[in-house]
DNA sequence: CGGAAAATCAACAAAAATCAACAAAATTTA
DNA sequence: TAAATTTTGTTGATTTTTGTTGATTTTCCG
């Protein structure tokens, strides 16, 4: 019944949702066609609430999210959405992951639909809901109890199903980077879950936005599990010179 | 599965999914036939769903991007918010309440976004995700292995959360409305789920809009356990007089 | 409130994709 | 091996889509 009306529909559907809001000129820059042609497309698609229209933008219906969470998700955006895209090139059809919560990872996550067959293990219901509805995906949620303003879980059975998976990659976020005490995050818990899901995988992958590599701490901060030689760092700059020491043993993406 | 109509079927198909789009033009020099080629061979495809053809490209439907459940979505659409806008009259804020999968229920879980201090118990990562994320909801997300299509959960431990639980409320739905055979559902699964949750609520709901009153079921289809005496019935037009002595003992709201 | 800028819409010509029909090639069958 | 059948490629007509132009509407700002 949702039959795509346009070879460009399920593109500029990816992109909507991806971005938020995207204008019409925008748009038809980068992908290359005419402003029309993109107005032609989104209006069986908006007639359809697959997205909405409102003068001067094209906004996603799919992106329905709330005060703090929403706040962080476009803070950055940017940097985050060419973070997720390098994530995803690193992770093939078929892979497996285990994906904590934050910001970083819900984007990492939606890009991820563009993978098959994956096998996905998390505590984030949202990441868990996103790739869970691609056909051909297995995916775990961890946990019962949600935190109310990410909507992830870390009661004990949350750590039970981390615990018992073995998976190729383990995709990690940190709220700050300190150039001694590497990467920091706010709450206990979530130092607990990075650690038991780096336990399960092969590799780890750490990604983080620039805004993360700040030379003092403001808040207290705890510290993540410290990575393992080989591990991956994506970022979307080259980081300060004062970090190059704790970064010594990574393999580091910068994505653009 | 279906039996393939010409040699290139299965190549073609592969591609297709694996592609996303493609033009037929692309594939034709891909593959070394000519345009037409693909062409005819892809129209039997396309009559049979296996993927579905536009103007100047061949889409997959397998794709991530109208999985079966958000095409479903998108189905009835103003039914379907009428009726969750009926059904969040009816809750009120810091009520507990279990909400089954469906896209009825997806539909109600926007809505109840408008509500506070809820306790919700859900089998679904997406109503769990959409409802953890508002400050001070209680969210219970049952269950760890998600199901593909619509990301919900009928493993033992599903099972087992909500048990635990004891609701005001238990919003259901169903896929179609018999005059003798009540509400039907297609899995044995989801029966199971209904009943589970009926049983830990004093009050249900069940909602479905007027496209689910065929008088004739066309599918094999099983039953949801029956309602109880006062719960009540949330649908969108007044039920056609067949269905009177079915819906006798429940108190029905017709939304608008 | 008025005027400028931006965005949208309507219509048309050009381009691209599709279809239908027939001939050539390949395959099967006798 | 030859005839019959199916599949494939080519051609030209038909349909659909696309970009352009200019008119219309909406938003923005003084």
């Amino acid at each position: 019944m949702t039959q795509p009306t346009s070879k460009y529909s399920e593109e500029i559907l990816r992109r909507v949702d991806m971005m938020g809001t995207v204008s019409v000129q925008e748009l038809s820059q980068i992908m290359g066609v005419s402003d029309q042609t993109i107005r032609r497309v989104t209006r069986p698609l908006a007639e359809r609430g697959a997205l909405s229209k409102v003068h001067g933008a094209l906004v996603s219906t799919k992106s329905a999210l709330d005060p703090p969470f929403l706040s962080r998700m476009s803070l950055n955006r940017e940097a985050k959405v060419a973070i997720a895209h390098a994530v995803v090139e690193i992770v093939q059809d078929g892979d497996s992951l285990t994906i904590d919560t934050g910001s970083t990872s819900a984007f990492i996550a939606q890009m991820l639909r563009k993978r098959r067959k994956l096998t996905v293990v998390t505590n984030s219901a949202f990441v868990a809901s996103t790739l869970a509805m691609i056909p051909g995906n297995n995916v775990s949620m961890a946990g019962t109890q949600l935190r109310d303003h990410d909507g992830a879980s870390f009661d004990r059975s949350a750590f039970q199903v981390v615990e018992r998976a073995q998976v190729d990659y383990c995709v990690l976020s940190a709220s700050m980077v300190h150039p001694e005490s590497g990467f920091l995050i706010h709450e206990q818990c979530e130092v607990d879950m990075a650690f038991a899901m780096m336990n399960c995988a092969s590799l780890s992958i750490m990604a983080v936005d620039a805004s993360k590599f700040q030379t003092q701490a403001r808040k207290p901060a705890l510290r993540q599990p410290k990575l393992n030689k080989g591990d991956i760092l994506v970022t979307n700059v080259t980081p300060p010179d004062a970090f190059r020491h704790m970064l010594a043993e990574l393999e580091i993406q910068i994505a653009d």
